[in-house]
DNA sequence: CCTTCTGA
DNA sequence: TCAGAAGGG
């Protein structure tokens, strides 16, 4: 099975310097959506305040469903058009990451279940949200949602960052939209954070992946070695080094020799390491098609089998449809 | 998280 | 009219 708040990504935060952009900035473009990342967030984010996610009457969640559907009919209400990439299996040797953050979920549950019972909302709050795990359900529900709403999405055979980013370096993605900053790993020119709609607390950012290497003066390589010492969501990397002085490390020397002199090993061969990020696994099997939306089986799988309220979804359907006519006029005009 | 309601 | 609270499923 897979866990999606398996990956927290590589801890580049203190050397990266985003752009603020707004909504507006990112008008007709195609943005690839690390599906993975956004559905962890609904999962963590949606939920009532005593941490319970918002089910149906039947006890699924719906969390992640409210999420990708408001969100994605905004979105694509802005002009944005969205393509949501899905997480491929893991490496194998994620599987010791994958079990150690089990554990950190269990015990997040069963400090949630003890925060209920002291009568303690927020913390109750916190540790469900830490508590959020994916399965089958999640992913597969997600993926009947995209259909209905007529919004391509695309099964990576690894991690979706590395497929979205292909997308990018393709030409058939503008950016890649995902909280991690995996993609600069994996090479995506241009990365979009804090793609949201009411986005006040945390401000739409961008980033460019030449620009952020020229400012580190580094090469992509060089980068991925630096995360390599940091940690990544394959190796733990090494304790005491962060990203400000794994640069200096890597600006001075090959993280092999700097491996042979101080003694450190990795829990897997460094190529093998490196390739992850340099040469992905890439699925090359897919086509990308807005559709229109499937009224009529969007209703029936959101209002009928989820409980969600016909009003509302009417007023995410229109949102939709503002872009379809949009799209329709355009080529009517250039397409003939 | 996103939408809707609320009351100053 | 609008920020902040409440509700959503």
């Amino acid at each position: 099975m897979l866990f999606i708040g398996d990956r927290m990504g590589v801890k580049f935060k203190d050397i990266v310097t985003p752009q603020k952009i707004n909504l507006k900035d990112l008008e007709g473009k195609i943005i690839a959506i690390d599906a993975a990342n956004t559905l962890y967030q609904f999962l963590s984010g949606i939920r009532q305040r005593d941490g319970t996610p918002l089910t149906d009457s039947r006890g699924n969640i719906t969390s992640h469903l409210t999420g990708l559907l408001y969100r994605t009919s905004s979105i694509v209400e802005k002009g944005i058009k969205p393509i949501y990439v899905f997480d491929g299996k893991p490496p194998e040797f994620k599987d010791t990451t994958v079990k150690e953050r089990r554990a950190v979920r269990a015990e997040a549950e069963q400090k949630w279940k003890e925060a209920l019972e002291e009568g303690d909302e927020e913390k109750a709050r916190k540790f469900a949200s830490r508590s959020s795990r994916m399965s089958p359900y999640i992913i597969d529900s997600a993926k009947k949602l995209m259909d209905f709403m007529g919004i391509p999405y695309i099964q990576s055979f690894s991690e979706g960052e590395a497929q979205a980013t292909y997308l990018v370096r393709n030409n058939e993605a503008w950016a890649v939209s995902s909280q991690d900053y995996d993609c600069l790993l994996f090479g995506s020119e241009k990365i979009v954070r804090n793609l949201t709609i009411s986005g006040k607390l945390s401000e739409l950012e961008y980033l460019d992946l030449k620009k952020t290497l020229s400012q580190l003066g580094l090469k992509r390589e060089q980068l991925v070695d630096v995360a390599l010492l940091v940690g990544t969501d394959f190796n733990k990397g090494v304790k005491g080094i962060g990203a400000k002085r794994a640069i200096k490390i890597i600006k001075s020397n090959t993280l092999e020799k700097y491996m042979k002199e101080k003694d450190i090993e990795f829990e897997h061969d460094l190529d093998e390491l490196r390739n992850l990020f340099l040469n992905p696994e890439i699925n090359h099997d897919y086509n990308i098609k807005w559709n229109s939306v499937d009224i009529e089986g969007l209703e029936n799988f959101m209002c009928n089998e989820h409980d969600f309220s016909k009003d509302r979804l009417q007023g995410a359907i229109k949102k939709m449809e503002n872009l379809n006519t949009k799209q329709k006029s355009l080529t009517d005009w250039f397409g003939k």
